[in-house]
DNA sequence: AATAATTTTTAGTCTTGTCTAAAAATATTA
DNA sequence: TAATATTTTTAGACAAGACTAAAAATTATT
């Protein structure tokens, strides 16, 4: 059994697995958990110990498969939770993300079945990012950031890279929500700003918006 | 704010000011929360400080107005998510305790309105006790135990005494649940068990299973 | 390659919540 | 009421998880 915190160190580290294919270093794991660099070579070593990630002094960490499987369970009752708060219990998308934070320790396997069942067995979370299967398999669907986009190429909006609720909050003002599809109209080359077409309306985007908008192309 | 082991002081103490009116012991307090007097003494003084208890060295401690209210909110947690789980997730009544047991901690205010409006904002939870409004204030039925009845005399199934997984799946096994009407047909002086007549059957009870049911008399 | 800068680890401290053992207070009983 | 038993508190220790400050290792720069 591991505790909340060791829990949310797996997290980090699956989550920092997914950019960086290398050795996760302690300095990153650190500013992911807003903790300090001894903390976490002190939790790293107990994760060690146990079996869920492989660790040599100064050469940073990478989990081993069941370390791996842990950190998908975690994340997938994360966003089984978040996805149940949006669909049964009125929660906006921007409201989610803390309570699920607290919920994903739940430790019961037949809560998350049965929570699982109740929603029927959704394969994505509110914010596009796709539910790891019970055996920890989540499938990556090809999605580029609106940012790369060409002028005239479009595609559906299927997913945010920050899910903070400030920009949450922000597409639900622009009326940009998953699912919609958008087509580039213009791209300005001073500021990498963005003319989009959506929902039959034309909308400027900055660069920062457009990095953090994923499209799947069509 | 309090952390998950405060809150199961508060609601501990909670708990046993229902049975005893007077200050509750240290000794009751570490029974019930299977720790030791001495971190009882300790995590009490903690309390007493914050406010939510007054204490007297030696005189064992009560709940302040404000302590009552913060133990009731974690009761009402803790039956509102019983309910939800036997309600809506297919549960047993006798498997909700331990989880509900985590949930009860979870913090988000929205959260526990959203579930108690989902359920249709009931008064009581599986096991027949009663869910404090958020105020704090729970209404008591007037319920006696079945031991208690006399010859002839019936009454609804109310509740239990106990709520051990052992016992409640006793009473699955005899068919015995909350709103059925049980009359008492024969008492057994020498070990005072009982006859009593639910569903049309007729069924010998022990005086321990008398002692756990909660009837309410009509 | 030597020095400087950065990252990582170690050593020691702190808080929370627990424990054991002993001391102090209260309660019980002869 | 004096002796005994029980309860409660204190004192000191420990584990988990975090921190700071300093040492050690690695990486970058001249």
């Amino acid at each position: 059994m591991f505790t909340s915190s060791e829990e949310n160190y797996l997290k980090a580290i699956f989550h920092l697995s997914t950019v960086s294919v290398k050795g996760i270093s302690t300095n990153a794991i650190a500013k992911k958990l807003n903790t300090k660099a001894s903390s976490v070579t002190d939790m790293i070593k107990k994760l060690a110990e146990k079996e869920v990630l492989v660790y040599k002094k100064y050469q940073g960490v990478s989990l081993t498969s069941e370390g791996r499987k842990i950190a998908a369970n975690i994340i997938r009752k994360h966003r089984l939770w978040e996805v149940f708060l949006v669909e049964k219990l009125n929660f906006n998308w921007d409201e989610v993300h803390d309570v699920a934070e607290q919920l994903e320790h739940i430790k019961s396997a037949k809560l998350i079945d049965e929570i699982d069942a109740l929603l029927g067995f959704p394969k994505y979370d509110p914010h596009g990012d796709p539910i790891p299967d019970k055996d920890g398999n989540l499938d990556q669907i090809e999605k580029s950031l609106l940012s790369t986009l060409l002028v005239n190429e479009s595609g559906i909006c299927v997913g945010v890279n920050d899910s903070s609720s400030s920009f949450l909050q922000f597409l639900d003002k622009q009326k940009i929500a998953l699912g919609q599809e958008i087509t580039v109209l213009e791209k300005e080359d001073f500021d990498d700003s963005m003319i989009i077409e959506i929902n039959e309306r034309q909308l400027s985007v900055s660069n920062k918006i457009a990095n953090n908008l994923y499209i799947q192309k069509k």
